[in-house]
DNA sequence: CCCTAACGAACACATTGATTGTTCGAAACG
DNA sequence: CGTTTCGAACAATCAATGTGTTCGTTAGGG
């Protein structure tokens, strides 16, 4: 089992269990205590969970988002398929915005060298396209990034934003529905989502099936918004055509 | 030897000769052709010289600045001990502007953790400060990264900069005189040197010895908006003296 | 106040990834 | 058309990271 395999599996039992000692986790884990400890400081740095003497309890409430680093390695190869097409929409030469979340970074690494502007809107994807080779441009927004998420937020980005208008938008978002639309879990993300909206003349959402149905706390917009929606098949058929009907064209990869 | 210094190695020889096979520079380096030949490739991704069949030629002028990734392995303990005094003119709580340079991204790393709210002006920086834990907070400034450099320029930078007000800014910068004030190579940075100047109250220039005394392209402002320079022993004396007779504070490390 | 369990530091070991050199077939230049 | 250079592929080497063990220290409970 990988580090990370097992991040996941500590961060799940813990979310389930609401507590946990050390020595349950090692039996559960296979690895040793010394292991364990380590992974839960840096499960704790990440905020996903908090340490006490002998184990660790929940951060996270139900319905919460679970930490960047642990969807990093959710649904990957969904993910990937979703970035594939999304990049495949991209045409050369477009200048292009790119929302935060871990879809739109992987949309981000197939973007490297392509021959685009793009204006990335987390400090991970800036990262992965600060040293684009040739004839990649790209464009820094302003902004506070949000804590383990590194989405920049707040009134330099939407000063940015306001400042530009883009060929294409690519969306992440929390939750899609016909019915509530757009949602996302943080407010200032929502602000910044719906300032995309507005400096985009295209729309792409990128989000895995299991975004579909679900509705988020902050609300960004009308499902219409999005002119074409990206999704695997584990998307809820009820729920996409729904979508299809408010007028947002379908990829199913 | 190491990569990197194999890589100075070859800038340097390629830049004096003007033009050197691949079998020279085997030789010189003494690493295998096959060697010589990926680092040819990569110093030319970076800009540093151009390839040919059978070898490579520079493409610096005199006087050009070498690109950032040979000068980070230049002077470096000596930019280590300056960016030491630097970080520990900051005081907790500050708000603090950072500027570009390779300097500038060894204080970067310095004020990793440290309270207080830092917007760096370089993509390096931003990565450094990026996952930075807390209680530093982070302000990623607008701009268009200057190809190789990182540093951020144009007009989303200065709006950035124009919105803000900060306690300190840390300045990089390519020449500084008495007489000729401080020049940088690069006129888009040049304008953002002097946003920065504007929008701090007090200016804190970071700028090993081999920059005092040596003028560039690009005019920033005169010697006086230097609040405190902070420079090493290899600093011409003459120069020095002239920079405290203008009315900067002197800090030799 | 003491005892026990948990912790953290230090070391050894394994695994992974990056770098380098070699070989060989393909391509470029004269 | 021959020679030289190049690039891809492979193997060897080295560094870095992750893991487990040991042991002295510390925190908390009785």
């Amino acid at each position: 089992m990988s580090t990370v395999e097992r991040h996941r599996l500590i961060a799940q039992a813990v979310r389930e269990a609401g507590t946990l000692t050390v020595a349950e986790l090692a039996d559960l884990t296979g690895a040793s205590d010394m292991t364990v400890r380590r992974d839960l400081d840096q499960l704790a740095a990440q905020g996903v969970l908090e340490r006490f003497r002998g184990g660790a309890r929940t951060l996270l409430l139900r319905g919460d988002e679970p930490p960047f680093a642990l969807r990093t390695h959710e649904a990957v190869d969904a993910k990937r398929r979703i970035a594939a097409e999304v990049a495949s929409l991209i045409t050369d030469g477009e200048t292009v915005l790119l929302d935060s979340g871990t879809t739109c970074l992987e949309v981000a690494r197939l973007l490297r060298g392509r021959q685009i502007t793009v204006m990335p809107l987390s400090l991970q994807a800036i990262g992965v396209l600060g040293d684009a080779p040739e004839p990649t441009a790209l464009l820094v927004p302003g902004g506070r990034p949000r804590a383990g998420e590194g989405a920049l937020t707040g009134p330099l980005t939407l000063a940015s934003l306001s400042a530009l208008r883009f060929d294409t938008a690519v969306l992440g978002c929390c939750g899609l529905t016909a019915g509530d639309g757009m949602t996302a879990y943080d407010l200032d993300e929502a602000a910044v989502k719906k300032a995309v909206v507005t400096s985009a003349r295209r729309v792409i959402a990128a989000a895995d099936g299991s975004k579909l149905g679900r509705t988020a706390h902050a609300y960004v917009g009308p499902s219409s918004l999005v002119d074409i929606l990206v999704t695997d098949a584990t998307a809820p058929a009820d729920e996409t055509s729904a979508l299809e009907d408010n007028g947002t064209t379908l990829k199913i990869v």
